[in-house]
DNA sequence: TGTACATCAGTGAACGCGCGTTCACTGATGTAC
DNA sequence: TGTACATCAGTGAACGCGCGTTCACTGATGTAC
């Protein structure tokens, strides 16, 4: 059946988000378009009206994780004086919260390590959704030009990024929570005072 | 046909040794059990005379490569003194070439984010794995207790395996040399001075 | 306004492929006598 | 020492499964007249 005006791009949208949590789940091979349109109660068939490969789908739901996790950091930051902002972000970037919720968290804690082996059109997607990523967050770091801040955003987050990757690698909750605190005392004292 | 006696044991040892580089290079999904046979010259089924299941391989791989990382570190660490032991080590984990051969680098950098996804067997390795590299290489940290040591140590280390991690992930090699260049001069700066 | 046709998001079967694992078999070496 | 048998690392076909992608088809809505 024929469907209203604004209806497919509502289900693009809508595959692009389910596809963005999936994904930073359970990884770009962990989760078949399959189970993605069972998500929004399709069949998988239709899946090519919408998406030139699975690939296509990955980029853009990369896209998407940078955008919202920009915006949730942002939300973080909000309604802070300078110094205490960046402490703000830190804490929450390092909470167990974050770490518990893959799905919703930091594309880069994520996926970084399969990105490597994705081709062209993700890598492209990732490295734009990096950039903007520090950009929006350079801002809040320390640092006389606009180089340094984002040369500071680069090792802060790409450091907070290992510690979350790490500590949700380790089976042992006590271990975990001391990566996760021996990273929060070593950036806040380095960035935050 | 039967083979001498110590065979079996030389063939284990080859394909643990394979399968930890290939592991590292390509994941735990990216390397199937008849490419690594075909490495060896064997046919994929024999692989069962020597492992119960791919899992079990891939646990006995992570030991080894987490063996093989602390071994080389400590080369790298050998014949320096107490305080520029841990530059050397920080400038070789951060540098261009363990960028480039990530079959034979760390374990953590390359492997942490697909480990929560792994079976009880491998994160029971990884576990383990990890905290030998911490007791390992806590004597070269700053702090005045083993256990603060330690914390150094989980802090520094999941911050350059982070690092190294997205300096991978991203296409622009000068974006590429930005993010290993600011992470060296974050951690030099705060442990090495 | 009414009618005939075109469109195209979604359906569900099918294709082709690769993978982990199993299994009956092989045959040179180890072992028991 | 010589012989008959047992062992078991390795072989290669096969099984069962899941996946990305394709395709002929459906049918309600959009559009042209």
């Amino acid at each position: 059946m024929r469907y209203s005006k604004e209806h497919k791009q509502v289900t693009h949208e809508r595959l692009v988000e389910a596809a963005s949590q999936q994904f930073r789940a359970h990884g770009g091979d962990g989760i078949s378009i399959a189970d993605l349109m069972d998500e929004l109660q399709l069949t998988h068939g239709g899946f090519y009206r919408h998406f030139a490969s699975k690939d296509a789908l990955y980029a853009e739901a990369l896209a998407f994780s940078f955008a919202q996790k920009i915006a949730s950091m942002q939300e973080v930051a909000k309604a802070e004086e300078r110094p205490a902002q960046l402490k703000k972000v830190i804490d929450y970037y390092l909470s167990l919260e974050h770490c518990a919720n893959q799905a919703s968290g930091c594309p880069v804690a994520a996926l970084s390590a399969e990105i490597a082996r994705q081709p062209a059109i993700v890598r492209a997607a990732f490295d734009k959704g990096l950039r903007g990523y520090m950009v929006q967050i350079a801002p809040l770091l320390p640092g006389a030009t606009e180089t340094e801040r984002q040369h500071n955003a680069l090792a802060l987050f790409s450091g907070m990024a290992g510690a979350l990757c790490v500590a949700r690698a380790v089976a042992d909750p006590i271990l975990q929570a001391e990566i996760l605190e021996a990273a929060r005392a070593l950036y806040t004292q380095v960035y935050c005072s």
